[in-house]
RNA sequence: GCCCCGGUAGCUCAGCUGGAUAGAGCAACGGAUUUCUAAUCCGUAGGUCAUAGGUUCAAAUCCUAUCCGGGGUACCA
């Protein structure tokens, strides 16, 4: 049973015995300090009820029998908080446990249930982009996150290989082959100009020499290819991996399209207009309806969508995640109602939006775009900065906030950024091992009451929240939260070792156990960075 | 116009399922170093939580309106 639950029985309990009904009230950690470590509002939530002062039920709380003093006190104090003082018997207690399970602790059972994360999921037209770097990390670190909970995590990549941008990619390719050749060609329109065709069309040239027309399905097939080699060793250098991907052309082959077009139609929920066919989302709830197939007989973006979330629900996944730009925010919804269409299910589906990231050049923001080719790439950061600083400055801000990306100030700021302090911590701890190891070279009988100075116990209560935070951390998807934690896990530690030394040969007893304490920081440590995905170095 | 984000210290941002005295990093200033690795620690200074109302015992947090910034509002994806 967590701490949480063991208070909240006490109340539970008080208000059971008084035959009092009331479930509005809750128990929150403090932030000030003198007030123990949780309190409750509960004696503030029953004055209407009672007809009592709070302060005076409070009291009455602090009094009920409390069959679990050896875990914590109870204090009232004004307005009318019941607080609760947790004994460092508990945190103790924890703590060993902690030391006991290693890397496990706080690792959720597999639960049986699987999850699906689909992120990036860009069409191959160009590299990617620093913008794309938000979404590539953030649903990342989601998956890692959802695997420590116990979720067996599918990543998945969605692209469209079929419709109208691959068809301009094509033409934008045979174009630069075309110039390169000395062949007389129409320039494409709105067509693609990044330096990377070059390279691709000189890559044509060399393997299938220089005879191709317009028309050879190569440009399409090679082009995209290439390209997709380049996005997945990007994301390979940031330490990313996907399990599926999925093409929207599949959707057309297995006639999962025509599928939802038919059982729409069926339903009276489409129907023609202009030689287009319409979804009648305004009849659901939207302000207008939308178009399903274009008039050219080209289907929307949101028909194959559509068709591609009902595979993925039929695919049976317990939990479903979609990470998606703020460009989404408006879309989205209309592939769920899509769904609810179909008859699926659509209450396991959850969607992460996240704001868009401007980057900054020489004071000034840069509007990016993969067509004009004045896009910063991913591999270029990577090359400037490494994988671990690149993975926390993008979670650093949470995602509902627009991320500055200031490319003169990143390498700067690496020098500053958090994510050293954190590996400092670790690496503070493995030489501190290190030398133990070599000084002491002496394990007494393990005695933890040895710690009870302030800044240690501090420390193992933050280092006994991990699992809660967990819990929190998934609920929300937020990796951020994660990296605040650990932030304060480092801090507590540093504070803790500037004040006291732990390796002293006149008290061997005190040595030894805050050498436990240390380990113990360093799992929690290790554990958290590698669930970001960020290496925990031994020396700096 | 409509929709979605955001507005908190000089800067970048936490805190937002309402709780006690609003936090951190950077920048500024002062201190700790023959170090268990100073990539650290301690201290000082810095705030009308955009504004105005409302709900509440209690509002940075919830509601309403206004102002400012970003994004979206395609038979593009």
């Amino acid at each position: 049973m967590t701490l949480h639950d063991l208070m909240k029985n006490f109340i539970q309990d008080y208000l059971n015995v008084n035959k009092i009904e009331f479930n509005d009230w809750s128990i929150n950690p403090n932030t000030q300090k003198g007030f123990g470590d949780y309190s409750s509002n509960i004696a503030l939530k029953l004055t209407k009820l009672l007809k009592k002062s709070p302060l005076e039920i409070a009291e009455e709380i602090t009094n009920h029998h409390n069959n679990k003093k050896e875990i914590f006190d109870l204090s009232a104090s004004k307005p009318g908080f019941v607080n609760f003082h947790i004994s460092n018997k508990y945190y103790i207690q924890i703590l060993r446990q902690i030391i006991a399970e290693k890397e496990l602790f706080g690792k959720q059972k597999k639960l049986n249930q699987k999850a699906n994360v689909e992120f990036v999921s860009c069409n191959p037209t160009g590299p990617l982009t620093v913008g794309h770097g938000r979404q590539a990390i953030l649903g990342d670190m989601i998956s890692s996150i959802l695997s420590w909970q116990g979720y067996d995590v599918t990543r998945e990549y969605y692209y469209n290989d079929a419709g109208k941008q691959m068809r301009i990619l094509s033409e934008s390719c045979y174009a630069k082959y075309a110039s390169k050749v000395g062949v007389a060609f129409d320039e494409p329109e709105n067509g693609y100009i990044g330096g990377y065709l070059d390279e691709i069309a000189d890559k044509i040239i060399d393997k299938y020499g220089k005879d191709l027309t317009k028309d050879d399905t190569i440009f399409r097939t090679f082009t995209e290819k290439e390209i997709f080699k380049d996005i997945e060793s990007s994301l390979k250098n940031l330490g990313i991996k996907f399990d599926v991907f999925s093409k929207e052309g599949a959707y057309y082959k297995n006639g999962s399209i025509d599928n939802v077009l038919s059982i729409l139609e069926e339903k009276n929920l489409s129907y023609k207009k202009d030689g287009a066919i319409w979804f009648k989302t305004s009849e659901l709830g939207k302000e207008e309806d939308k178009v399903l197939v274009k008039s050219s007989g080209e289907p929307t973006y949101r028909l194959p969508d559509i068709a591609y979330h009902a595979d993925k629900v039929d695919r049976g996944f317990d939990l479903i995640v979609d990470v998606f730009g703020a460009d989404h925010i408006d879309t989205y919804p209309d592939v769920i109602l899509g769904l609810k269409c179909l008859d699926k299910k659509t209450d396991h589906i959850k969607v992460v939006i996240h704001q868009f990231v401007t980057i900054k050049k020489g004071g000034e923001i840069v509007k990016m775009s993969t067509r004009k080719a004045n896009f910063i790439t991913l591999d270029e950061l990577h090359d400037e900065l490494n994988s671990d600083v690149i993975r926390y400055f993008f979670i650093m801000r949470g995602a509902n906030s627009h991320l500055d990306f200031d490319l003169d100030l990143a390498k700067d700021e690496s020098e500053k950024n958090p994510v050293y302090y954190l590996q400092y911590a670790n690496a503070r701890i493995s030489n501190l091992l290190i030398r133990y190891q070599k000084e002491i070279n002496e394990n007494p009988k393990i005695d933890l009451s040895k710690l009870n100075e302030k800044d240690e116990i501090s420390l193992i209560k933050l280092l006994s929240k991990f699992p809660q935070k967990m819990d929190e951390v998934s609920e929300s998807l937020e990796p951020r939260k994660l990296a605040t934690y650990l932030e304060e896990v480092a801090a507590a530690y540093h504070k803790f070792y500037g004040n006291h030394k732990v390796i002293n040969h006149d008290d061997i007893n005190t040595s030894f156990a805050r050498k436990q304490l240390c380990e113990a920081t360093q799992i929690i440590l290790k554990n958290g960075l590698s669930i970001l995905g960020i290496s925990a170095p031994d020396r700096m």
